[in-house]
DNA sequence: TGTACATCAGTGAACGCGCGTTCACTGATGTAC
DNA sequence: TGTACATCAGTGAACGCGCGTTCACTGATGTAC
């Protein structure tokens, strides 16, 4: 085979942190060895630790990439909403509990990898500013332009309905196929209607 | 060392799913080796396979000892707590969200057992079992006698709430000994008192 | 520009490790007389 | 009740497997002249 150009060389490396990063989306960190990874580019095994110093390395940019393809996503789906915040917010929430979607959330995906002790310090970083980033954006419309200590009755509201579609999605994909979990999607994605 | 009478081996037994029910719930089952809970009794990794036909066949048991658990423990909390339907539900979910408990929820320590296809059908069933009992012990007391097909708004709110809570332990244990989970967390606790 | 050499991306086998599981064995327990 | 034998809970080493990682090697790419 021989060596590749560096151009080519650093689109492989591109490519392995993309293609990871929905393989660990997909099944979690522990369900997907470097050679999964490296197989699904048709490269050998070996050939990883070109780019990366370690497995956990690699995590820690698929993570990185995994919020941003999150952000960029509830971005578009509020920016396609029409209607006041409420409107956004349903949209929002419809798309985070859309039926078997491809790329997991990654608060969910790599919750049991940040919690973990042999995490990086890096990763765990990585994960806060995300899962804030995340949080705000979904909470940030319905915020005081003055910020006071105490967050308004809205401010409450929207977190607790970003927590809920965490938990819905949570028992959602525990449950599988199964349909018993739907009642609880359901009457989230009803709460952000009626709210 | 010989063998053990009749009496000590079943106790040997019992023991060996409370133990490894703790671990998995505080670990979560792949994190936890046979030999860990083996070694856990002061036992040696073989013997596991005299009282077991295989690890899953434990989780199995262990998964169902977690629920019974948590269902005697929520009923407890409830039970303890003086007041009105508010009351109650305050008081499960500050159960629910205290810190740092030692037995996780078995909603979240197996969620992804459950969710991976190598697991028994026995262990998805016993999940969906012991979460639909815990949601409607949260559920019931709101809920109309006479059951409609359309949920009511209150059983609406009820269920926002399960999920709510499910999805702050998840941020709360990912965010580890980090705060920027905790005013989701305080929000979740709130929306049970002023709901 | 052309040539000789150094670099290094990718290969594929091997390593060490921990895991779930198996197995020959031990000796106290249980049982048949 | 006492004795001889069968049972089987527990032992501890070994097996096979998949994993993350290492390594000697290849040969096209990059570079120095």
């Amino acid at each position: 085979m021989g060596r590749s150009s560096k151009e080519e060389a650093s689109r492989n490396r591109a490519r392995i942190v993309e293609v990871a990063c929905d393989l660990f989306r997909a099944r979690g960190v522990d369900q997907v060895s470097v050679a999964d990874i490296m197989g699904a580019l048709g490269l050998t095994t070996g050939g990883f630790y070109k780019h990366f110093a370690s497995k956990d390395a690699l995590v820690a940019e698929a993570l990185k990439l995994a919020f941003t393809q999150s952000s960029s996503a509830w971005q578009e789906v509020s920016g396609h909403a029409n209607g006041g915040r409420e409107a956004h917010r349903a949209a929002l929430l419809s798309h985070y509990l859309r039926p078997a979607p491809v790329r997991r959330c990654p608060m969910i995906a790599f919750a049991s990898y940040a919690a973990s002790t042999s995490a990086a310090d890096a990763s765990r970083e990585t994960y806060r500013e995300g899962a804030e980033a995340l949080l705000d954006s979904f909470v940030a419309p319905v915020m005081d332009a003055d910020v006071t200590q105490q967050p308004s009755p809205a401010e409450r509201d929207a977190m607790v309905l970003f927590a809920a579609m965490i938990g819905a999605r949570v028992l959602k994909e525990a449950a599988g196929d199964a349909t018993w979990a739907d009642p609880v999607r359901d009457a989230v994605l009803d709460a952000a209607v009626f709210q």
